[in-house]
DNA sequence: TGAAGAATTTAGATTCTATCTAATGTGACA
DNA sequence: TGTCACATTAGATAGAATCTAAATTCTTCA
């Protein structure tokens, strides 16, 4: 949104805010839906100037990198990207894959003991279950369930 | 190590007791190094029988579906698995990659309100930072460190 | 200014990971 | 013993990420 703050946010990481990184970062903070590589793409070349495959991949290992950026950890094939905006936790469903922001809290760290003399940076909490609407969908009488099963 | 535990388990998930199948159980019971698909095949092919790639990867997917496997969620390119034994979380290291073992204590759910109509099946609680080894890396003296940075 | 040099972008090739296909093998059970 | 669902196999294919080497853009400073 505020084309300031990511010029800033991006320079104080030391990169240079070029069209192609702006237009990632910029995505990202307009989109919450945590899209792929891919994905995201295929939304910056929709507008000008265009980006070639490479250098998104390039420039979300940088943001990543700046810690501006974060890659979500999901199981599935394809990293998710997400804008390091407010600390979140995220839900994964099960059925879809869909990958939705949980507000955050505190999360208790290990006893001490356990953690030996490792370094803790941080913790991260993914929930995984059924999103809103495929737990809708189990609900549903049988004959309103339809193609069930098939991915 | 237990061998009949192994095929009580396979057979109480109604999957057949296999001489390729029994390798990938036996050999992520043995190991807690949350290895790849690929280290693993290579692995249970350094003995008889013979296992292919595609029997590798069709058995961790049956072992993770029968709840008796579990993939690990982690950033890098190549999913990790690892033998359901005792519960616990995961430590994954900055530098190295490592993913290792931290004692299992209980994760606070979230507020019902932030949840809505999800249907929660499990936390999941992934630690960061430096592993052991790495940490007493880093403040080594100067003057021991050599190829760092080199990936 | 305007080189020089560093950072960035680019298209396409390449590597790595995982899945699919279709043929073959195997074993539990009648 | 025959049957049939379950398993395995080699190789092809698909999908995701990285690499390469050349071109381009930006920053610095003489
Ligand atoms: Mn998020
Ligand atoms: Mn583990
Ligand atoms: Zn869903
Ligand atoms: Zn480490």
């Amino acid at each position: 949104m505020d084309a300031e703050a990511i010029k800033r946010s991006l320079g104080g990481s030391g990169l240079r805010c070029t069209p192609q990184r702006y237009a990632v970062m910029a995505f990202l903070m307009e989109h919450n839906s945590h899209p792929t590589a891919a994905q995201i793409f295929e939304a910056v070349n929709r507008v000008d100037p265009r980006s070639s495959r490479a250098t998104t991949y390039n420039n979300l290992r940088d943001l990543v990198q700046a810690g501006l950026v974060r890659e979500v950890a999901v199981e599935g094939r394809a990293a998710r990207f997400d804008a390091k905006g407010m600390r979140h936790h995220h839900f994964i469903c099960d059925r879809c894959g869909n990958v939705e922001d949980i507000e955050w809290y505190d999360v208790p760290r290990p006893a001490s003991r356990s953690l030996g003399k490792r370094m803790l940076r941080e913790c991260e909490l993914i929930f995984r279950g059924l999103c809103t609407k495929c737990a809708l969908r189990d609900t549903l009488p049988v004959k309103c369930r339809r193609h069930v099963g098939t991915r």
